[in-house]
DNA sequence: CTCGTATATACACGTGGGGGTATATACCTG
DNA sequence: CAGGTATATACCCCCACGTGTATATACGAG
C-alpha cells in the first residue's frame, strides 16, 4: 500500500500510469508523449514495476509496459476502510461508534493529566 | 490527486491517517501511539491538512485532528477510471477498445522507422 | 560477424523533505 | 500576573531520489 502511494506520488510516474490507461506502450513512445528522457522513463517504469503497477511484455528490442490491476484493486480495498466517512449505505451503528469516539475525545477535560488509563477498553477493530 | 498521493506516501503520515480512522485525536495522543516526536506529528499533520485529508477542531490548547472524506472520495473517483482493468461489469465495448489499442501497439513492425509524425519527431530538452 | 535500434544501468550532481532540537505561541488555572 | 500545558514553527543536518549524461546490454537485419 505504502509502495503504491510512493510510486504514484511522483508526477511523471503518475502521468505514465494515466498514459498507460490508454493501453500498453513501449518505452520510447512514453518518452515522446511525456517529453521525458529515455533513462527517466526506464527508471520510473522500474519503480512502477517494483510496485507491481505495471508489467513488461518484451517485443523484439522493445518493451511494452502495461498496467496491472492488482495494486489498484488493493487501493480500492484500502479505501473501503474509509468509505464510512461518506458512504450513506453504512450502518448507523458504525456511524454511531465514530460519533462516540469523537465525543470521548472531546470529553477529556482539556487539562487532563493525560491519564494512561491502564485497563481501559480498547476499540481495536478485529481483522 | 498528486497531493493526496504525496501526503499518503510517507509512512508516518499513512499511519496517522489510519489511526484517525478510529476517530479524531489530539496531537499528543497521536505522538504517543505512533511513538513520534511532537514536532514531527505537527509537521505531518500540516501536510495532511494542506492536502485536505484532515481538519482541525481547537479544544482549549489541544487540537483535535479529524479525517476529511473529500480527498478519499476523489481518490475513489480517480480509481473509477481504472476499474475497467478488473471490473467485469464494464461493457465489452470498453474492453474491446483496450484490446484494440494493445493490438495497435503491437502491430508496429518492431523496427518501424518511428515516423508517425511528420512535424516533430525529435523531442527537445525539457525546461 | 557488424551495425543500428531499443532499453537498461552506472554515475555524478543537486535538491526536497523528513528527523531532531530549540523556541515561539496560545490557552487554562490560580 | 505567573506557571504549566499543548501545539506550531524555525533551524540545521542528512540522505533518499529525481535529473541528466554516458555507457552497457539485448535484439534483429544484413
Amino acid at each position: 500500500m505504502l509502495q503504491t502511494f510512493t510510486a504514484l506520488a511522483e508526477p511523471n510516474r503518475l502521468r505514465i500510469v494515466e498514459l498507460l490507461r490508454a493501453g500498453p506502450q513501449p518505452v520510447g513512445t512514453i518518452g515522446e508523449r511525456l517529453r521525458l528522457y529515455q533513462p527517466q522513463v526506464s527508471k520510473h517504469l522500474r519503480v512502477l514495476r517494483d510496485a507491481g503497477l505495471v508489467d513488461v511484455h518484451p517485443r523484439a528490442q522493445q518493451r511494452l509496459y502495461a498496467l496491472r490491476s492488482e495494486p489498484l484493486r488493493d487501493l480500492d480495498a484500502w479505501l473501503e476502510h474509509f468509505r464510512s466517512l461518506w458512504d450513506e449505505r453504512l450502518s448507523n451503528l458504525e456511524r454511531y461508534l465514530v460519533e462516540m469516539q469523537l465525543a470521548e475525545s472531546e470529553r477529556q477535560p482539556a487539562i487532563a493529566p493525560m491519564t494512561p488509563r491502564p485497563t481501559k477498553r480498547r476499540r481495536e477493530k478485529p481483522g
